[in-house]
Formats: structure tokens, C-alpha cells, sequence
RNA sequence: GUGGAUGUAGCUCAACCGGUUAGAGCGCCAGACUGUGGAUCUGGAGGCUGUGGGUUCAAAUCCCAUCAUCCACCCCA
């Protein structure tokens, strides 16, 4: 029996990388264009770290993680997310000695033990940035434009952006009070997980998607209303810089963060059309995260986007990558002495940089010319004991059939003028 | 963790009410065409019907379990 590889932890095949690559140039390059320098943390950290970051009572942390102890009996775990793992090693590496702000961002793989389904996967990537170090409403603006910036750049139409801000702690010591006395006499009209939300995680309440739960909650009190002034003076502000960068948004007081470090702003991009699924970037302030964790106070804002979600939105929508990785020259040899010449050829077309290969299979100059055609290239040189004798190559252009004999000294520059 | 659907060749799918040797298209390899790809024709390879049990004279088909995939819930990117 082969092995099988385990559950919602899918390989990424040849073409489908193409598509991958250009998304992380695109990732890389914007990131830089707005400042902001990569980061690479380890895929898997203490797991105490997350516990005390992300949150013991999150679902993420109780439920979802890849815990395991090492050999000396520590309990490691595969990260979740990836901001945690930033905040522990701006704290380690003593960045808050850096010029504030410290501007990071960051791209790899995730791991959820979750049920997988479409855009859900146990293994998955996410690009995120993190700005350390301002309590600016301009950073969390930056952020939020540079998010904006990344759909754009890759061509995704019809996204929205809603915007909140779940308040601090004290905001929101209240709010949840408010809203349990809110809900508790209208309990029976709440459907069954909603019953559940009212003890153990009351803010749930405001996101379900059950129709007649958000017709009861619909006047609910939320996270707004209890704004503290400093709370409620950063949100405006936020709110004056999108309009000034022309980003249009929508409030949505409904918005609720599943991980416990989110303090004021915080943001999620919409798409619908790629399952129920709907989040493809999300983000926020978490203004006591680095304070959590064990460093100075610090504040930080930043967001993660859902790489294959991303990728599946852009399928979605009919948005095609070139991917240009196939080698663009086949070297064809028929007879003993051309194809040991042959190989010096392909060598040297190599070393010039240009993408060639050949024929593994010892075929004949058939079978060697249609897999030229199957892996779609489009010169191929062929040599035989003709060519060979007159220091020679046939150059022929796949495409048209066209075909010249040439001298083996213009082979290369003759390929690098049609390749441009 | 919960619920639903589905597992037959590399891929997409057939195979009646359980009944002989599980088929087709595409793809792959080769030949027709011993120095020329795509088109056409011909041939070939490729299957323990996801896996393990059970029922039956007989199982791809019915039952159970298990694994995987897809979809949804919970939750999240």
C-alpha cells in the first residue's frame, strides 16, 4: 500500500507553483514598496507561546493546534497564525531598540487541525504584515491601503472592505454584560449554538449567520457603543484617513475577532464565491500583544491574508498567471557522436541562461521532436551526423515549422534575439 | 468535534434487478513515416473496483467498519 498523504494538507503540482510564485513576487514587492521588511520565524514555537498570545479560550488554541513534545519532554506546537510568533521574536531580537516603527511582513505555511473544506486546509499559507511601535490611526490606515493594494495589484474585483473597532479591555468589560442582560430574555429565539454563545463566548452572538438570530440581535449593543473616548477618537480618526487615501468601507459593528489579542481597529476583506468562506484578509490592533508576551509595552496593528483563498478567488474570477517556467528550447540528437555533441550544446545554451533541455529516453528523431512539441517549446536544435560533419545545427521554430540551418556559433545569439 | 454526498485505468465517466474475462473517450507508449512534431489510421501497456470484514452459489453492485475527497456546521485566513 503506498502512502497516502494525511487529511486537508494538499501537494502543489507543477503548474499550480507558477501560479504561487507569482503571487509571493507579488507579495515581496509590494511589501517593500511600502516599507515594510520580511521576517522569517520557525514554523513551529513553545506552545505556551500561543496560549498566552493568541489566547488560552480561543478555539484556535483549544481545539485546532498540532501540539507534540520533543525529546526532553517540551511541548512545541506547529503555529496557527503568525502573528504571535512576529510579536515573540520583535521581543527576543530586542527590536523595539530599532527605529519605531518596525514595519515586518511575513509569508508561509499555517497549521489548523480543522475539518477541511473549500478554502480551509490544515496546512495553509498566509501573508501578513505587522507594524510595531505607533498607535497612529494613519498606520492602521497604511495597513488597511496596503491590504487593499495586494487585491488590487492581482486583478480580484468586487471586495469589501468592512471595518470596526472591538475597544479595549476596559470598552469591553461592559459591552459583554450589556449584551448577555441584552440577549438573556430572548434566549429561546436563538438558535441552538447561539444558546451556547450566551455563557461561553457572548461577543459570537453578533456575527451568527442565522436569520433569526441577527433579527434578534439586530438592536444588540456592540462593541461601538461602548467605546472609551480614547477608543472612540482613534476609530474617527481612522475613519478621516481612509477617506483622505479614498478607500471606501463599511462599518460593520457585527464584526467580532476570534483571537483574544485584537484591541480597537480591526477589519476584515469580504469576497463572496469561494464557499462559505468568505474572509480572504483580516486584521486588526493589538495593542497589548507585545505587553502579553513578555516585552515592553508595545503597540502593533497588522493583517493576514489567506494565500490559497486568494489564489481561489482569482480562479474564480477567471484571472490567469503566465507562468513562464518551461524551458523554451528542446535540443534534439539523432546518432552516437550527435548526441554526445548534442550534449555540449544544451551545456552551453545552459550557461547562457537560456532554458533548454532534451530527449532522456534514447528515442529516435520522431519521438524526440514530438515530446519537444508535448512539453511545448518553442525552438528546438537538432542535431545529426549532417550537421555534425559541417559544424552545424538545424534551428526550428515549432510554432510555424519554419527551420534554418545555422552555424553552431550563432545558435546562441539567434535564440536570445528571438526569445526578446 | 457534528452532519451530508462520493470513492471503478493517469484523467472524465460507463457496467440493467447482484450473474461469465469490468468497458469507452481522452491521455500515455509504439507503428504506418529507417532525418522531422501537431492531423489521420492501427496496435500496445495500464485495474485486487480506496482499504478491511460480512451476506451470497456468485459482489464494482447489498451490509458494517475504516481511510480519503468534496460540501456544510462549529471556527477561521
Amino acid at each position: 500500500m503506498p502512502i497516502k498523504k494525511p487529511r486537508g494538507v494538499p501537494d502543489i503540482l507543477p503548474g499550480e507553483t507558477d501560479r504561487w510564485q507569482h503571487l509571493e513576487r507579488v507579495v515581496r514587492e509590494l511589501a517593500h514598496v511600502y516599507g515594510y521588511q520580511e521576517i522569517r520565524t520557525p514554523i513551529f514555537e513553545f506552545t505556551e507561546l500561543f496560549q498566552r498570545g493568541v489566547g488560552e479560550g480561543t478555539d484556535i488554541v483549544a481545539k485546532e493546534m498540532y501540539t507534540f513534545n520533543d525529546r526532553r519532554g517540551r511541548s512545541l506546537s506547529l503555529r496557527p497564525e503568525g502573528t504571535a510568533a512576529v510579536v515573540r521574536a520583535f521581543i527576543e531580537n530586542n527590536m523595539y531598540t530599532w527605529p519605531q516603527p518596525v514595519k515586518l511582513y511575513y509569508i508561509g505555511p499555517m497549521f489548523r487541525y480543522d475539518r477541511p473544506q473549500a478554502g480551509r486546509y490544515r496546512q495553509f499559507h498566509q501573508f501578513g504584515a505587522e507594524v510595531f511601535g505607533s498607535t497612529e490611526p494613519g498606520v492602521d490606515a497604511e495597513v488597511i491601503e496596503l491590504l487593499l493594494r495586494f487585491y488590487k495589484i492581482l486583478g480580484l474585483k468586487g471586495l469589501s472592505l468592512e471595518i470596526s473597532s472591538v475597544g479595549c479591555p476596559e470598552c469591553r468589560k461592559e459591552l459583554t454584560d450589556s449584551l448577555v442582560s441584552y440577549i438573556r430574555p430572548q434566549t429561546a429565539g436563538l438558535c441552538k449554538d447561539c444558546r451556547d454563545r450566551v455563557d461561553r463566548n457572548p461577543l459570537r452572538l453578533l456575527d451568527c449567520k442565522e436569520p433569526g438570530c441577527k433579527e434578534l440581535l439586530r438592536e444588540a449593543p456592540t462593541p461601538l457603543d461602548f467605546l472609551c473616548l480614547s477608543c472612540s477618537a482613534h476609530f474617527a480618526a481612522l475613519r478621516q484617513e481612509l477617506l483622505a487615501l479614498k478607500i471606501s468601507y463599511n462599518i460593520n459593528p457585527h464584526m467580532v475577532r476570534g483571537l483574544d489579542y485584537y484591541t480597537g481597529t480591526s477589519f476584515e476583506v469580504i469576497l463572496p464565491g469561494i464557499g462559505a468562506q468568505s474572509a480572504i484578509g483580516a486584521g486588526g490592533r493589538y495593542d497589548n500583544l507585545v505587553k502579553t508576551c513578555g516585552g515592553p509595552p508595545t503597540p502593533g496593528v497588522g493583517f493576514a491574508v489567506g494565500i490559497e483563498r486568494t489564489l481561489l478567488a482569482l480562479e474564480e474570477q477567471g484571472i490567469e498567471f503566465s507562468g513562464d517556467t518551461q524551458p523554451g528550447v528542446f535540443v534534439v540528437a539523432v546518432g552516437e557522436d550527435a548526441v554526445r555533441h548534442a550534449l555540449r550544446i544544451l551545456q552551453a545554451l545552459r550557461e547562457a541562461g537560456i532554458r533548454a533541455d532534451r530527449d532522456h529516453a534514447n528515442r529516435g528523431l520522431k519521438a524526440q521532436l514530438k515530446q519537444a512539441h508535448r512539453r511545448g517549446v518553442k525552438w528546438v536544435v537538432i542535431v545529426g551526423e549532417e550537421e555534425l560533419s559541417r559544424g552545424t545545427a538545424a534551428l526550428r521554430a515549432m510554432d510555424t515549422g519554419e527551420q534554418v540551418e545555422v552555424n553552431e556559433s550563432e545558435l546562441i545569439p539567434r535564440l536570445r534575439a528571438w526569445r526578446a
